[in-house]
DNA sequence: TATCCGTGGGG
DNA sequence: TCCCCAAGGAT
């Protein structure tokens, strides 16, 4: 364990008109910083008491989840993390309780065909984390004893978790100090730390210094503290409309104290979705997780009138292993695992 | 690094 | 209505 944040004079004399606490970013010197393109951490008055602003709000506002529960368990907590992907908690809260009635622990999921994930995972969106947790699960059965591991290498090595699952997991289900990165975190710390509106569009290394020099020493506050920033920017630091009245920063929040400056730089370009090959797989997936027999070729034409998007689809979808051709020309969830192309 | 990958609700 | 965006990951 290193300790994180200490005092530090030697941040670089920049532009720094801010308040004089600089979190030194660990083995980062200001050479090496500017050496990578890249600047030190914006000052933060006092760490320890945006912490317990923060950390106290939590203990009042949190949402009572069921994978916040204490019988959720590491599996809950893994499972939540993998269907909360890009899908809102209210979708996501019928379907959690369904997954962790049928399959309450890995080794029960792993002995299923995975097109029986696909199945229940619903209209979740993106299907393939329903493959990818399937095959997180028979992995955790094979390699870790049919438990979820602890260590943050062991559960980057899964399937489908990334660097925020992992440190999510390790942090939520076990307590443990990680910088725990993601959309909510990244919009409050760019609001109250940097200043800005918005985060950028793709995770920077700044951010990550960031949010490592943020990082409380003490395991159990650190978990504490990732969960109550997440918890702050999905309530209240919010993209489209924060409520500033209700925050319990706004006081030393320095995008506010800047004048809350609107977002500057080139507009956030949204997805587009209508005409593009993902509506034709959701379409053809929909009817294949509605139908108990497999369904033929003409059932799935029916779905999108244009031929070539239609095929591209589909093959598509077998290539990523949600769906199986049969023999005789029809198409159902994958039974078995799909063949490494 | 930019793109692809679903689905639906709210402003 | 339209548009934004919601606890990302893999390539």
């Amino acid at each position: 364990m290193t300790a994180i944040p200490k005092p530090s004079k030697s941040a670089p004399p920049k532009s720094t008109t801010a308040p004089e606490y600089t979190a030194a970013p660990e083995n980062t010197t200001a050479a090496s910083a500017a050496a990578a393109g890249s600047a030190a951490p914006p000052p933060v008055a006092s760490p320890a008491a945006l912490h317990s602003a923060v950390i106290d709000w939590f203990g009042e506002h949190a949402r009572d989840l069921p994978w916040r529960r204490p019988e959720a368990g590491a599996w809950g907590v893994m499972v939540s993390e993998f269907m909360l992907q890009q899908t809102p908690v209210a979708r996501v809260l019928p379907v959690y309780e369904q997954w962790l009635a049928r399959w309450p622990r890995p080794a029960g999921l792993a002995a299923e065909a995975p097109g029986e994930a696909v199945r229940a995972w619903g209209r979740l969106g993106y299907p393939r984390r329903a493959l990818r947790l399937h095959g997180a699960a028979v992995a955790i059965a094979e390699r870790h004893g049919g438990n979820v591991p602890r260590d943050h290498a062991k559960l980057l090595a899964l399937p489908g978790v990334g660097e925020y699952t992992a440190a999510a997991v390790a942090s939520f289900a076990y307590g443990g100090r990680h910088a725990v990165l993601d959309t909510n975190v990244r919009r409050v710390l760019a609001r109250a730390v940097t200043g800005v509106q918005y985060p950028p569009t793709a995770t920077t290394a700044a951010e990550r210094r960031l949010a490592r020099a943020l990082l409380p020493e003490d395991d159990g506050t650190a978990a504490r503290w990732a969960a109550s920033t997440m918890e702050l920017g999905a309530l209240v630091c919010t993209a489209r409309n924060p409520g500033c009245a209700r925050c319990p920063i706004a006081a030393r929040c320095a995008w506010r104290l800047a004048g809350s400056p609107p977002h500057d730089g080139p507009p956030r370009r949204g997805q587009t979705y209508a005409g593009t090959d993902r509506q034709v797989r959701g379409k053809l997936l929909a009817v294949l997780r509605e139908a108990t027999a497999p369904v033929p070729q003409r059932v799935l034409d029916a779905v999108w009138e244009e031929p070539v998007q239609r095929a591209r689809a589909l093959d598509g979808l077998v290539a990523d292993g949600l769906v199986e051709p049969l023999a005789d020309g029809s198409y159902r969830l994958p039974l078995s695992r799909a063949e490494p192309t």
